[in-house]
DNA sequence: TACATTATATACTGATCGGTACATAACTAG
DNA sequence: CTAGTTATGTACCGATCAGTATATAATGTA
């Protein structure tokens, strides 16, 4: 019963992604995120809060989408077929034509200035969801009597993690999409599992 | 003839690097970098030109600290050897009590503005130097029969620089040294190396 | 002691930041 | 057509940014 807004909700919550993704959190200005969604700052502000819960809200759009990811990758049958469904998603997701290359959940973690620091903790959080869920998986393969003895799932988990946060930085930083395949596909075949590893215990002890 | 510098420059580029490293090179600003160096604006500017140049200078400062950990760990006897060597020392330099986490090449070179695209830049070349460092080692590992074949040293060497990019993330969201250390042990022992391989060959075809 | 030179300290510039006050436009319910 | 409500556009707020003008303090030389 009053003035009909005059711009679509997810549609500008997508173009503010894109900024976000592309430039970071405090790089995305006002000024700037405005401009991409294509409304006024006081339509901003009305709608989505101000700019931390705009980031939130399109942060919610990119979890699902690399959710989806997940979902299809964790099912692969062993672990290194997961690591290679991931990782090879991953490549092409970060170097994907038109959208921002790497990841938003690191290129927009990295702290500029201290106000940041609530945006910061929360793509911390995401981080660590997607990591809890690879411990999770690679928890079931050592159930299987896939991993070699001594491996730690949880210390593979955070490998993989490690490699999927390094290829994020190659990609923000000129590498391709060919050269992010072979990265997964050298980390793929050098994964550690039961059907091809002879000797070797312990990896995990050797941190002090 | 004129009045002394009331100041060390090397002692003034020291703080300037540790808050650039902590902050980045937009998240430090030049009012903290004056406070921090103990100086005020115009000498900074008089002495070290301006922010950019003052970052290149401290830039420096850092690359020969690498350097010098390079240097020890490219003269281990085998690839694998290498990549623990190396890795360890990221890791330890990553969680220095005391020091800034992770990499400034790694953390420095995210985006925030487009302004300080330069330095960024910079930043890429600093790494890609480095890269390249790795790269003629394991073609010395490959002439020296020690990869499987089909295996690519530059594949590896970028494998490698992108798990030591990806250390510099969970170090600067939380990993803890312990962790980092297992990270690194086990890309070690997992690293190929003709002694423990079998099959599989020309992993680098794998891009499309 | 007087001068030339360089470093320092204060205070400023214009630009940009995130966020908002306020007047007006567009709509629906009566 | 009017009243009430919500969205929009403009123009602003104080804070902060990198960088600088200017006046003064501290030195070596003469």
């Amino acid at each position: 019963m009053a003035r009909p807004r005059g711009f679509c909700e997810e549609e500008a919550l997508d173009k503010a992604l894109d900024l976000f993704w592309r430039h970071g959190y405090e790089g995305a200005s006002i000024a700037a995120l405005t401009e991409a969604m294509g409304i006024n700052r006081p339509s901003l502000y009305a709608t989505f809060g101000n700019k931390e819960e705009l980031f939130k809200k399109a942060l919610d759009r990119y979890v699902s989408i690399k959710d989806a990811i997940f979902d299809e990758g964790l099912a692969e049958p062993t672990g290194r077929d997961v690591v290679r469904h991931l990782l090879r998603k991953a490549a092409e997701m970060m170097t994907e034509p038109g959208h921002p290359v790497g990841c938003l959940a690191v290129q927009g973690a990295i702290s500029c200035s201290d106000e940041s620091e609530p945006v910061r903790q929360e793509l911390i959080r995401i981080r660590q969801h997607h990591e809890q869920r690879i411990r999770d998986r690679f928890a079931e393969e050592q159930d299987a009597g896939r991993l070699p003895p001594g491996t730690n799932p949880d210390d593979l988990a955070m490998l993989l993690a490690t490699i999927a946060n390094g290829m994020s930085i190659q990609a923000s930083t000129g590498a391709t999409r060919a050269q992010l395949l072979t990265v997964a596909e050298n980390a793929a075949r050098a994964w550690p599992q039961v059907d091809d590893v002879a000797s070797d215990a312990a990896a995990s002890n050797a941190a002090e």
